[in-house]
DNA sequence: TGGGATTTGTTCGTATGTATG
DNA sequence: ACATACATACGAACAAATCCC
């Protein structure tokens, strides 16, 4: 026996030749869940066995695939194949610029209608000195403070998005007293400083990146391999007067969450279910 | 000798320490351009004498720098430091609706204030069979056809964006002959269609998300490794009545791509210029 | 044009460490 | 305590691309 036969590209490594086999039977479900089991490859040395080729060999090829978050591998234990999670669709334009502003009920209600239940955790509040990037967009000197209010978002016991925002301390010297508060603000924190302080949101202005996530946004999201990613989207919210007096940084995990904007007149069908177009008309 | 001197962690991997300790010293310039050359490592045996440690050991931590894109390693000649990329602001969102919709001359013009100029190829037409998820979005049948006008987009040289726009061939049977014609079509399209078709733009719906490239995307924006993204923003485009008459997908590297939408009112410097938000008001 | 030196890529063998069950 | 299975580390040989004379 020579190895399982893979197509001997000319010129292509052998681990790429079983990084590729490999890569295709997982695609295939050849190594299907069994009674609620994930997944499993064969242990490494049954793989040196299959392919004829030594353990190096065959962890390179491996390795490649858990590069690039196809497999896991847990030492002591094996290869298992990681699902694929279901794309969570996030609207991030409101229909009302007043409302909200992507911070609340607005895509929350199309998710309990999936049967999956969003939540937030109470916020962690911190007062700081306002970082260059915040003082930036926020209009205010370096040497202002700033409150920050930090939140986990989780649908059904899984993470989904890590959010701070930021606010010019000035705001609660001026009477906006709940800002310090570590409850979630529940008519919303926009309408709250209307209210308080009669700011209202005029419009705002959304930049939206991809990148690594650090050490704690991996933890949290549990990502892991250099092919993680998170998108991260920097909201500032502008009253009528053209003053930023609102900065909202939210990470998501790329791998399961599809971000919408909805410019002038959608259909509604498309507004509330987002990534699920109506069928042909007729 | 034993050795450069690096923290040694208690349970940390030996390739881990030289991959940090190395990522450090880049981060620090150490391996600086000198004379306009590109900042290049030492050679694997060097690192090995350096380190002390085998070259199998060395290579794991050069690999692992290239697998997060920070270093780049070419047979025969070295590794090299990656340069990060200025990033481009993108607008997508346009201030009139009925402009071009994030296809045109919106978001060059600050591009050009820049002195990098930007521009597109003239489109490749195809008429194929609508896709599963083009006739979706379309809201035709997947029997019908569709116009495809596919688009490079550059900036000074440098790949820049891959764009596909789909209409359904029906707009060419009722007189919009022009969408077949492999020039770009100077006026916008939307404003065409509008002209010959009655077509007017009453809004548009965003999807945005990350993954890795296909290997046309690689190769095109020279992408490599795992930790190689882009961002895919599927545009729909509708009609008074609600139907959709545009599919546009645009594929831009996340390494170098930052996107923006202005929702309501939002002050006039950051619309035109995003990513440098104005200088404190006095 | 050619050939040798340089440098990274591939593959193997081997030994030992460490988490799991 | 022991077997399992992945992780780390070293050494070695040859291949392939590049560079220089």
């Amino acid at each position: 026996v020579l190895g399982r036969e893979v197509d001997d590209v000319a010129g292509q490594p052998r681990w790429q030749e079983i990084a590729d086999d490999l890569n295709s039977r997982i695609q295939a479900d050849e190594f299907g869940a069994e009674d609620g089991q994930e997944a499993q490859l064969p242990k490494e040395a049954d793989l040196c066995e299959e392919y004829n080729a030594s353990r190096n060999t065959v962890r390179e090829a491996v390795g490649w695939l858990a590069d690039r978050g196809i497999v896991r591998t847990e030492r002591g234990r094996g290869t298992y194949v990681i699902p694929r999670p279901e794309p969570i669709e996030v609207t991030l334009s409101s229909r009302e610029i007043t409302e909200g502003g992507g911070e609340g009920a607005a895509y929350v209600r199309q998710l309990v209608k999936l049967g999956r239940e969003a939540y937030r955790t109470s916020p962690r509040v911190e007062i700081q000195q306002a970082s260059e990037p915040v003082a930036r967009y926020l209009q205010i000197g370096e040497d202002e403070q700033v409150v920050l209010r930090h939140q986990q978002g989780y649908i059904t016991k899984d993470p989904w998005f890590l959010q701070t925002s930021f606010y010019p301390l000035s705001f609660v010297r001026d009477g906006a007293t709940r800002l310090l508060e570590a409850t979630d603000i529940g008519e919303g924190t926009v309408k709250y400083l209307q209210a308080k302080l009669g700011y209202k949101q005029a419009g705002y202005h959304d930049e939206i990146s991809a990148r690594r996530p650090d050490e704690i946004e991996e933890a949290f999201f549990k990502l892991s391999g250099p092919s993680a990613t998170v998108l991260e989207t920097y909201r500032t919210s502008y009253d009528a007067d053209g003053r930023p007096f609102r900065l909202t940084v939210t990470v998501w995990p790329a791998d399961r969450n599809r971000l919408h904007y909805n410019i002038g007149e959608v259909p509604e069908p498309v507004v509330h279910t987002p990534g699920e177009q109506p069928p042909p008309q007729d």
